[in-house]
DNA sequence: GGGTTCGTAGTTTTT
DNA sequence: CTACGAACCC
């Protein structure tokens, strides 16, 4: 055992798995009280002194890790300036030296609540987590911070916002999404321009609240400051809207106040709101300047305004030993479009941070020569970008590069289908090595279906997000009504009748102005005395929570227990509401008392349940006339299901970060009284593998403040986890799962690795895409960038797919006349000896245009490329998806091409022919077509 | 108030 | 082509 002695720790309970830890159980506190979470009771921060013991291994691993990095690397790795800098291309091992940087202070005996890592999605999170877990235990690395900025702005929320001046939001805060953010705004046209017709004020309140996301992404915080015509004009999509409504700012803030009422943040507000609180609450900051000692952060070229200044807020440049360390490459900056700036990384940073290192990593440890050269030569199309530093492979061989030209998307399709199987068969790859990457996620349809009928195994990444689809939408909502019963607007109107309790559209509006002529909105009305209705007792719970299971039905007595408030409002204001309205309003309300008393007894699983059940949601969906979708549904609500009974992946790991700026962390205390409770003599009715929470003693309060210890206090975590984790369905299956295909945009591919990669649909118009009449010269620059951070995903092999024609919509008749990407000439002409064949009998040219000229701008649908004649009466392939058989067309093909290129023998130079044109292999009569 | 049928728009990338 | 929304009918 290594011990490093003298470091300063803080109490920990043990958790489930730990081991290695050593523990001093402080006494007095294994019945922690609630309320001294908010503000922390001297005693509960006695810092203990303990060492932290790597195991042999562990500490054996971590420095074979470092010493596997090569020198930039470990330079970059173990640099102690304050501020460091590390610009490097793809495959150079980047997130290692993230890895080994961390790795390496914990080693030294870093406290690893100290450390905060921002990555670019949850995923990658994860990833690093783990890889640190089996570095170090999985002790050390849970307590490690990690997050994205969006996951990590919500935490620190959760704890200060109270404390921000003029916020109006409370620290149970829900997270609104793109679709109730489209749903406020709504609201706002509405308001102000009452008569617009309903189609076009859905699509206006889009438009705006693009434009203003837009906008506080490009100004660090603009929640606050006044919005000036510059700041109008410095936005595109916001001076076009600004010229047509001369009022847009007034939009923008009674947008802003609507949210605030329903205690709502969205995605912007996360960053925007944060900053705010941590230039304005010196406090905060401080406390976590102190706690956060050492931040890394990855993918720094692709932050924005707001996220930069985050970070130099919260850097520890005041603290002695303390470094802000950020990864990135200007050449893989992808996401301008949505407001971030590579200038960040480029220039900013050095200025800012005073005595920056910036450090270089040319090695590129992925890919074989050919594919960097394909990748360079994509990047060289108009020139190379000014800092530019060639990378040089270290991987020995040639691998494989080839571009393969197809009649259409569909033959596409076939082509990779078979040639996966190719891959598999002949050469032994796994699927899980295999991506298939494309510029639009409309294009992944023809793949599913080809691999569908070839039984191949595939996942496709970023359909859409978890929270996004219906059913979890629905349920979350209903979550967050339990959470914020008055208060939530938005979500009470997702599903006050969903499913149809009654009150449908003319009952909705006559409450409606009851509301506006109290000035109170809907969920005040309906909702306004649910706090102060005491919640259940347990005696009562109990029964009602078996007969929910058993029925799956609400219990008709539970709405007796509150006030009926729907006959109390007909009566006042001679709504003549009919009995079903009023009875729907019972259920609603007694399901919403149900579920709070559930989330405060129980677990957030358990509520989940009775929700689920007494809503008639799932019955709904069992019976509704989904069709095919019901299956998937109730897929999916057991999916969230099953993750809010999972709270180690979701319940706040910071716990309190006023507490745990200190270095204690509150989650520890609930997974001890979760502990402690398991051995209780509790009938677990709804759930048997849940764990009870502990209780508070006075019920009826809603914990907001408490931090997260009543179940209640626990939902806006777990309402967070789901909103901001695209894929929550990625259960960790059996291993068999996992071997897959992948289909994924090229946004999604940043930052993975796979051995072989088809890069589909390399035409003009769609790679660099272009859409019908683009605003002017849009700069194409970032275009040509995805293209590259596709190419660099390749390890081994590369394919590049063009199409002579294509529909996007999959519809033959819609096919289109496609040219390939002015990418592809310099693409080749690079890579040296790269294999071109094509499978249809037409011809193909790159099309001629000038290397600097993207102006040039030949939509694929535009410029037919002469349609060979050869072609009539060829008549290809019609259902390439479906078997593809050995000894058919497609492996004719091999007979004919110049090279036949494989791992680590590779291509040999001067045998292709070019131009790639006339590379053509004849089409065999090849049965079965 | 609820369910069906018809019409139309979607064609960027995502926390 | 499909998915979603808005009339339209019961
Ligand atoms: N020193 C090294 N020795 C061996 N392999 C390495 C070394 N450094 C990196 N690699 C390997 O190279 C590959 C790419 O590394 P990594 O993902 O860290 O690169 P990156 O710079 O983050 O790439 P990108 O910018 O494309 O995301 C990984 O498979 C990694 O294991």
């Amino acid at each position: 055992m290594y011990a490093h002695s003298g470091l300063t720790c803080w109490l920990r309970l043990p958790s489930s798995r730990g081991i290695s830890l050593s523990l001093v159980q402080r006494p007095g506190l294994k019945a922690p009280a609630t309320k001294s979470f908010k503000s922390p009771s001297k005693d509960l921060n006695v810092p203990i002194v303990q060492n932290i013991t790597l195991s042999d291994a562990q500490y054996k691993k971590t420095q074979e890790y470092l010493l596997s990095l090569n020198e930039e690397q470990h330079k970059a790795a173990l640099c102690s300036s304050p501020a460091v800098r590390v610009k490097a291309g793809p495959g150079s091992g980047k997130t290692r030296v993230v890895t080994a940087r961390v790795a390496h202070l914990l080693s030294q005996g870093i406290s690893s609540s100290g450390i905060l890592v921002i990555t670019f999605t949850n995923k990658a999170s994860e990833e690093l987590k783990e890889r640190l877990g089996h570095l170090l235990g999985t002790n050390v690395a849970k307590d490690i911070s990690t997050g994205t900025f969006h996951s990590v702005c919500a935490r620190i929320l959760r704890s200060y916002i109270e404390d921000l001046p003029g916020a109006k939001l409370k620290s149970d805060f829900t997270i609104f999404d793109r679709d109730d953010s489209d749903k406020v705004m709504r609201q706002v046209v509405d308001s102000f321009m009452g008569d617009t017709p309903a189609k076009e004020a859905n699509k206006l309140a889009k438009e705006i609240v693009s434009a203003y996301s837009q906008m506080r992404n490009q100004h660090a915080s603009l929640h606050d400051v006044k919005i000036t015509s510059s700041h109008l004009d410095s936005c595109n999509s916001a001076a076009g809207l600004a010229t047509k409504f001369r009022n847009l700012p007034n939009f923008f803030s009674e947008y802003t106040r609507l949210c605030r009422e329903s205690n709502g943040l969205d995605f912007d507000d996360l960053l925007g709101v944060t900053v705010a609180l941590l230039q304005k609450v010196p406090q905060a900051r401080e406390e976590l300047q102190q706690r956060w000692r050492h931040i890394l952060v990855d993918e720094f070229q692709d932050t924005n305004s707001a996220q930069y200044h985050l970070v130099k807020l919260i850097s520890p440049s005041s603290v002695s030993n303390g470094s802000v360390f950020v990864v990135g490459d200007p050449d893989q900056a992808i996401y301008e479009w949505r407001g971030a700036n590579p200038e960040n990384m480029e220039n900013q940073f050095e200025l800012d941070f005073k005595g920056c290192e910036t450090m270089f990593l040319n090695c590129n440890y992925r890919s074989f020569a050919p594919i960097l050269g394909a990748a360079e030569g994509v990047l060289s199309h108009g020139g190379m970008p000014k800092l530019h530093q060639p990378l040089m492979a270290v991987r020995e061989g040639l691998g494989h590069v080839e571009h393969v030209h197809v009649e259409h998307e569909r033959e596409e399709a076939g082509w990779v289908t078979s040639q996966i199987r190719q891959l598999k068969s002949k050469e032994g790859s796994k699927y899980e090595d295999i991506a298939v990457l494309y510029r639009t996620n409309l294009q992944s349809r023809s793949f599913e279906e080809s691999l569908t009928s070839a039984r191949i195994p595939f996942r496709v990444l970023g359909e859409k997000p978890f929270w996004q689809r219906s059913e979890i939408k629905d349920m979350t909502c209903y979550l967050r009504l339990t959470s914020n019963p008055s208060v939530d607007v938005v979500a009470l109107n997702a599903i006050i009748n969903t499913p149809s309790r009654g009150l449908g559209a003319k009952t909705l509006e006559k409450l409606q102005n009851v509301a506006e002529a109290q000035g109170v909105n809907l969920a005040q009305l309906l909702m306004g005395d649910m706090r102060k209705i005491p919640l259940l007792d347990k005696q009562t719970l109990e029964p009602l929570l078996a007969e929910v299971e058993m029925t799956k039905l609400l219990p008709d007595r539970t709405c007796d227990l509150l006030p009926d408030i729907g006959s109390t409002l007909s009566k006042e204001h001679q709504l003549k509401l009919n009995k079903e309205a009023i009875k729907g309003l019972k259920q609603l309300r007694a399901l919403v008392l149900l579920a709070r008393s559930t989330a405060y007894h129980r677990t957030v699983a358990g509520t989940v349940k009775v929700l689920e059940l007494a809503s008639g949601y799932r019955q709904s969906v069992e019976e509704g006339s989904q069709g095919d979708n019901a299956p998937k549904k109730l897929r999916n609500l057991d999916i969230l299901h099953s993750v809010a009974g999972d709270p180690d992946s979701w319940a706040s790991r910071d716990g309190d970060l006023r507490n745990t700026a200190k270095g204690f962390s509150s989650q520890d205390l609930i997974s001890a009284s979760g502990g402690t409770g398991r051995g209780l003599a509790e009938v677990e009715m709804l759930d048997g593998e849940e764990r009870p929470l502990q209780s508070e003693p006075s019920p009826g309060m809603n914990s907001t403040a408490g931090g997260g210890v009543s179940g209640l206090g626990q939902l806006p975590w777990f309402l967070q986890h789901v909103s901001l984790m695209r894929e929550l369905d990625e259960l960790k299956d059996n291993a068999e799962a996992q071997q897959r295909v992948s289909l994924m945009t090229l946004h999604t591919s940043k930052g993975l690795e796979f051995r072989n990669v088809f890069f589909v649909g390399f035409e003009d118009g769609i790679v660099p895409l272009i859409r019908g009449q683009d605003e002017g010269a849009r700069n194409l620059d970032e275009e040509k960038r995805l293209a590259y951070v596709g190419i660099t995903r390749a390890m081994d092999r590369l394919y590049i797919l063009t199409a002579t024609k294509r529909s996007i919509l999959g519809i033959p008749s819609q096919r289109k006349p496609a040219t390939p990407s002015r990418y592809l000439k310099r693409l080749l002409l690079t890579g040296a000896g790269i294999k071109s064949t094509s499978t249809s009998s037409g011809q193909f040219s790159l099309h001629n245009n000038n290397d600097n000229d993207d102006n040039d701008n030949s939509p694929f649908r535009g410029r037919a490329k002469k349609e060979p004649s050869s072609r009539q009466g060829v008549r290809t392939v019609t259902s390439v998806g479906s078997a593809v058989k050995p000894g058919g067309f497609y492996d004719t093909r091999k007979e004919n091409a110049t090279i036949t290129g494989t791992r680590g023998t590779g291509v040999s130079k001067g045998t292709t022919n070019f131009p790639i044109g006339t590379a053509n292999v004849k089409k065999k009569a090849s049965n079965g077509w």
